[in-house]
RNA sequence: GUGGACGUAGCUCAAUGGUAGAGCCCCGGCUUGUGAUGCCGGUGGUUGGGGGUUCGAGUCCCCUCGUCCACCCCA
């Protein structure tokens, strides 16, 4: 029996230097535009308590019932591979005490993980760009957060991006209208197809964005929860929407989106592109009043979202490749030690050099091609007797003996 | 978890059940101080893995792993 091949794990995939080229534009962005809102970057672990998310994301959703990779440590802990952010940077606020410390801006970039079935973006292992604001109590925080979104994509450059927007309503006005949908779900519950049957006793609010043309006809007159909600809630919902239109930010009011998130209240929003299949939704995120409370703090309102990096990734075009600066060849055994020290001294003018390992002529030559630099330093013995380089411009084929500490300034 | 498509050289792909190939890439040579074009040559594969049918399997069957797409769900 042959060895197994060795490989990444089913949904999890490096990242290469193409690709990371990619994230790093769009994590470029993100810091740009956040720091431009006063958020700072928090880095929070990757290991939490299973029991974490049991208590905010809900112990019944998809992701902590099924997609969590959760296991007994050898101590005995129940601890899970994050599956999403805001949980933790909840946690680490409330840890942190910072529940005194006034309005909290928070970002952070890094990997969550849930065990789905793969595909177009969906991955086992995947990254988001991740927003929390602790303490922000009314629409004007919700209008900016949707304003620092919508800065962020466009900042990035990415086209054709719809930003939806809804109200889940709150603690005293959805009971009443998840009765009512209820209801008005059993009545029809024949003509349903068989996930949205059993979504009216799960989560009847998913059947309003269910896929099945046949259930999307049934539904037409279906009950809203933006027609639902109470005055507080409804007075919020106006005032969020006042704001985007102060800032000309467009977007639609989708009574239909539904958080899969318990922790979800009031505005709830994504940001979508008809470009990335099934899997649209590059931005999501909405209002959470309840969780601080929920995980054993003071009551604190709070908003924010998550992109996903790499579904964003996919709808950038690709890098115009640029190598590096210079590449030094060295010709002979005698000027070894010279070439290094030569391409030291370039570096520290501020240029990105390759040496390219002595040899012959050809094959360095070949070999800078290759890098893609603009020029090649070439020395030899004259050169290192002369204290200069031959300086040569690979795009047009000149080249010019320059002295050494001249080099630098003949590259722009 | 369910359903479908697909796994052949580093990459992109060929090969009526009958000797596994091409292009690109890579390496070397065509001036041992000059690349990207050209010419010549070369390396490279237990056809994802395992079993089965057959005189003979890349090709047919089963299992398994993986990728992709969709459902579910979500960033």
């Amino acid at each position: 029996m042959s060895a197994k091949k060795l490989q990444s794990i089913r949904g999890i995939h490096d990242g290469l230097p193409g690709e990371v080229a990619r994230w790093q534009r769009v994590e470029q962005a993100a810091r740009k535009v956040f720091g431009s809102y006063a958020f700072s970057e928090v880095r929070m672990p990757v290991l939490e308590p299973v029991e974490l998310f049991v208590r905010s994301v809900g112990e019944d959703t998809d992701i902590v019932s099924k997609e969590m990779y959760a296991f007994t440590d050898q101590g005995g802990d129940h601890i899970c591979l994050r599956p999403e952010g805001t949980a933790g940077a909840v946690r680490a606020w409330l840890q942190g005490g910072l529940t005194r410390a006034g309005a909290q801006r928070w970002y952070y970039i890094g990997p969550m993980f849930r065990r789905e079935r793969p595909q177009k973006g969906r991955l086992r292992q995947f990254q988001q760009i991740g927003v929390e604001m602790f303490s922000a109590p009314g629409p004007i925080e919700d209008a900016e957060i949707l304003a620092m979104a919508h800065a962020f994509l466009s900042e990035l450059g990415v086209p054709e991006l719809k930003m939806e927007i809804n109200s889940l309503g709150c603690n005293s006005c959805r009971p009443g209208y998840r009765d009512k949908l209820v209801t008005y779900l059993q009545a029809r519950a024949d003509r349903l197809c068989e996930t949205c049957v059993e979504r009216i006793t799960r989560n009847p609010m998913r059947v309003l964005d269910c896929k099945v043309a046949s259930c999307q006809a049934e539904l037409g007159d279906a009950p809203e929860m933006v027609a639902n909600l109470c005055d507080a809630c409804d007075r919020h919902f106006t005032d969020v929407q006042k704001g985007l239109d102060a800032l000309a930010i467009p977007y639609s009011v989708n009574p239909r989106i539904v958080r899969g998130l318990d922790y979800y209240n009031r505005t709830a929003f994504e940001i979508v592109t008809d470009k990335l299949g099934a899997q649209g939704t590059v931005l999501a995120g909405g209002r959470y009043d309840g969780l601080v409370e929920e995980l054993g703090g003071p009551a604190t309102p709070a908003i924010g979202f998550a992109a996903g990096l790499e579904r964003l990734a996919m709808l950038l075009d690709d890098d115009e490749a640029t190598g590096p600066d210079m590449a030094v060849v060295a010709l002979g055994e005698a000027v070894q030690g010279y070439a290094l020290a030569q391409a030291d001294l370039l570096r520290k003018a501020g240029l990105s050099v390759v040496h390219c390992g002595g040899g012959s002529a050809k094959r360095q030559f070949k070999m800078a091609d290759r890098e893609g630099v603009r020029f090649v330093a070439v020395i030899g013995d004259d050169e290192m007797q002369a204290g200069t380089v031959m300086l040569k411009n690979m795009a047009t084929g000149e080249q010019q003996s320059v002295a050494t500490a001249a080099v630098a300034g003949c590259t722009g």
